[in-house]
DNA sequence: TGTTTACGTGTCATTTTTGACATGTCAATC
DNA sequence: GATTGACATGTCAAAAATGACACGTAAACA
């Protein structure tokens, strides 16, 4: 049930066993923060998702409630059996890669407008992709307090790049356009 | 019912009104097809969830069936309503772009393996991009044959960035991992 | 003529994700 | 002492997405 069967799906397990991995034991409250404040980037869970999972999880013994705290609060420790199947899952998993963006899609979608039109677009779009990338720079700049030191700071790096190629990819198309335009 | 409410969602249905408008009338297998070989790099559908929703989008109104063809085929046009529903999301929607990336859930897992297991990995990683690179590649060398010239030109050089960004990402750390740990 | 392959449309069960609703506790501030 | 806000867990309906099943037609080729 848990050994095999490692296509589609699977990644909030995943990711929910990487981060008691990192931060050590954790809350459902604790982890949906977590998620918020660092793989948020990359993947997006509510709580009301991860709540079900971490009872499913239990369930199948990949992490245990290793104390029981205050106002309900269920702190879960990541098992022997869920470190092996996060690492099983990092390493014999194919290169499939689910991906989607938005970003890309709206790309796609831009010569459907006047050039006009697309460029003022880009420019907006490479504007916000600016503060976005702030921000993350923001977040590198402060970073410190993992159990791991220097954890998400690939990630991090990651997300920092491909923010800077959007901003840039937005700027030099949308020049391409309005010089395009003007001949 | 259809021109608010541009908050999550609607993507599916966007990306076949910006099919229909670059491809001209198409059918739900040419669509199909179609996501199949352009659009896939950032936004995936089969087509058990693209005929049900061309179904829905026709009794909206955004598309009519022109044509029925030999096999059952129905050949789909946009109309007015469509075009301007598409139009409307492009320049409308605010700037929260949604996006899910399992490559970079992977690289925020990374540092749960051991150095030399990362850095395996990354290789591999990054051997894979570079195929995936080349394949790319040779779609813009044989680019011709849209309705738009140029269609879906923007997008490939972004899928085209991308893909060149993981692939030197992957590498780098790989690197990086692999010095930090000779010391 | 028979068989395979591409064309072509659909449904259905299941999983994943979202957004709203619901409930209650503990700590700090006023 | 009362109110507010962070803490904390859950459920549920609905939407989005996946993968399998199901059916049938036209054309190519052997």
């Amino acid at each position: 049930m848990s050994i095999d069967n490692y296509d589609g799906g699977m990644s909030l397990r995943i990711a929910l066993l990487g981060l008691l991995t990192v931060s050590g034991p954790a809350s459902g409250y604790d982890l949906t923060k977590l998620f918020e404040s660092s793989i948020n980037n990359a993947w997006q869970a509510r709580h009301s998702q991860i709540y079900p999972e971490l009872n499913k999880m239990a369930a199948d013994g990949l992490i245990t409630v290793e104390e029981e705290g205050p106002r309900g609060r269920k702190t879960y420790a990541i098992t022997d059996e869920g470190a092996h199947e996060l690492r099983t899952w990092l390493i014999e998993k194919g290169p499939t890669r689910s991906y989607r963006s938005e970003g890309v899609l709206r790309a796609f979608l831009l010569p459907t407008l006047e050039p006009h039109e697309a460029a003022a677009l880009l420019r907006a779009e490479a504007a916000s992709y600016g503060v976005r990338l702030a921000e993350l720079e923001a977040i590198r700049a402060a970073k410190s307090s993992w159990k791991e030191p220097g954890f998400g700071h690939y990630a991090l790096d990651l997300g920092i790049r491909q923010t800077r190629l959007m901003q840039d990819w937005a700027e030099e198309t949308a020049a391409e356009i309005e010089g395009s335009t003007r001949s």
